[in-house]
DNA sequence: ACGATCCAAGCAAGCGTTTGGTAGGTTGCC
DNA sequence: GGCAACCTACCAAACGCTTGCTTGGATCGT
C-alpha cells in the first residue's frame, strides 16, 4: 500500500516544519508524535533514533541542492549568468523547501559539533565550493573585481540568500523571481544610484 | 567588596559564551554554575530565573547598539556615509559583543515568540527604524536606486552585517574595518567589475 | 497465521526551580 | 565594648516535570 510510505512521509514532513518552527532541541518526539497522530514511542518502528529523522531531512534537502547546482555549472554561460542562475536555484529551492532551509541555517553550528553527521559536512562541502568556483572564474574573467576577497563575497551573498526565508513570503506579491533579480541586481551592480 | 558585582558580571559572561555556543535552550544552569564553580541552586541568589540572564544579557546588548546608531544619527552626513558609519558600528559592536550577538541573531525568533520579552522587542524595532531611515534618505535624496524596495535592502544588508560573526575572525589579517569598507563598497556599487 | 503497525506503560536521566540550612561579615543597640 | 540581629553568598538535597527511548502486547490486513 501507498499509505505505507505516506505514514513515514508524513512524520518527517511534520517533523521538518516542527524543526523550523521551534528548533530541533525544542522539539520532542512526542511533540512530532501528536502532531502525526500517533504516541510518540510508534516513531521508533519507522525510525532508529530522532537524530535520524533530522538526518533524512537534511540529507535529502542538500542532495536537491547539489543536484541543482550541479546544472547550473553544466551549463556554458558566463560567470555572472551563472551567479544569477545559483541565486535563482537557491532561492527557488528556499521556497521549495522552507522548512529543511530554515533547519540547516539556523542550526548548522550544532549539528558541526555533532557526532554522526559527516554525510552533511560533505554536502555542504562541495555546495560551497560551488559558489567560490563560480566566482574564482568571474574574478579570472575580469568580470567581478577583485579588490574584494571572492570569499568575503561569497559569504555576504550566502547569507543574504539563504537567510532571505527569514523574511520572505513567496506567496505574497514579491515573488521569488522578482527577489532573485533584485538580489542579483544589487551584489552585481549596487544600491548606489546610477551616475546621471 | 568588588567581588560582589564580579561574581554576577562573571555569571553573566559565562552565561553570554555558553548560550552562543549551544544555544538558549541547551545551555542549562547546571552548565552554567559549573563553569562559574558554584552549585546551581546559588545562581537563583543572584538572578531570579534562567530567563533572567537571558534577558540582561541581551538588554545590554541592546542598548548599546541604539547608543552608537543614535551617533551616527546625529551627525550631518550625507545618507551614504551614514550607511557606511552604520555598517561600521555595527560590526564594532559585534567584536566587541560577539557573544550576545550570536545570542541575538540566532534565536531572536525564539525570543520573538516566548513571553516576557517585550523590552527586546521594542528595542529591536527601534534599531530597525534607525537602518530604514538612513536608507530612504538616500531614496529620497536620489543617491540610492528606487528599483529596488528599500526593505529589501535593509533585510539583506542586515543578514549579511551581523551574521558576518558566524565566519569573520577580528583577530585574523582580514580586519573588522576592512570588513566594513568592503562591506559598503560591495553593498553600494557592486561586485561586478568597473567598466574600463 | 503472520508480519507490519501501533498502543499502553514505563524507564533512567536530565531539566529549572525551591527549600532549608550554614559560614562569615556587618550593623544596631545598650 | 559586647552581644544579638541581620545580611550576603553559597551548599546540599530534593521537588515535580519532561526528555529520548524501550518493552510487551494488542490490532489488523492479507
Amino acid at each position: 500500500m501507498a499509505e505505507v510510505q505516506d505514514r513515514r512521509e508524513l512524520i518527517l514532513t511534520t517533523a521538518a516544519e516542527m524543526f523550523a518552527r521551534k528548533g530541533l532541541r525544542a522539539t520532542t518526539v512526542r511533540g512530532i508524535a501528536d502532531a502525526v497522530g500517533v504516541l510518540s514511542g510508534s516513531l521508533y518502528h519507522h525510525f532508529p533514533s530522532k537524530d535520524a529523522i533530522v538526518d533524512e531531512v537534511l540529507s535529502r534537502y542538500l542532495d536537491e541542492i547539489r543536484a541543482r547546482y550541479a546544472v547550473v555549472l553544466a551549463s556554458d554561460k558566463g560567470p555572472a549568468e551563472r551567479l544569477h542562475d545559483l541565486i535563482v536555484a537557491s532561492l527557488e529551492i528556499a521556497e521549495e523547501q522552507p522548512h529543511a532551509t530554515a533547519i540547516y541555517q539556523n542550526e548548522a553550528q550544532y549539528l558541526r559539533e555533532m557526532a554522526g553527521f559527516g554525510n552533511i559536512q560533505s554536502a555542504a562541502a562541495e555546495i560551497q565550493q560551488t559558489w567560490l568556483q563560480v566566482i574564482a572564474a568571474g574574478v579570472a574573467d575580469g568580470v567581478f573585481r577583485d579588490d574584494i576577497p571572492s570569499w568575503v563575497f561569497y559569504r555576504l551573498i550566502r547569507d543574504a540568500v539563504w537567510l532571505s526565508i527569514r523574511w520572505h513570503r513567496p506567496d505574497g506579491p514579491y515573488s521569488t523571481h522578482q527577489l532573485a533579480e533584485d538580489v542579483t541586481t544589487l551584489f552585481l551592480h549596487g544600491f548606489a544610484a546610477k551616475a546621471p
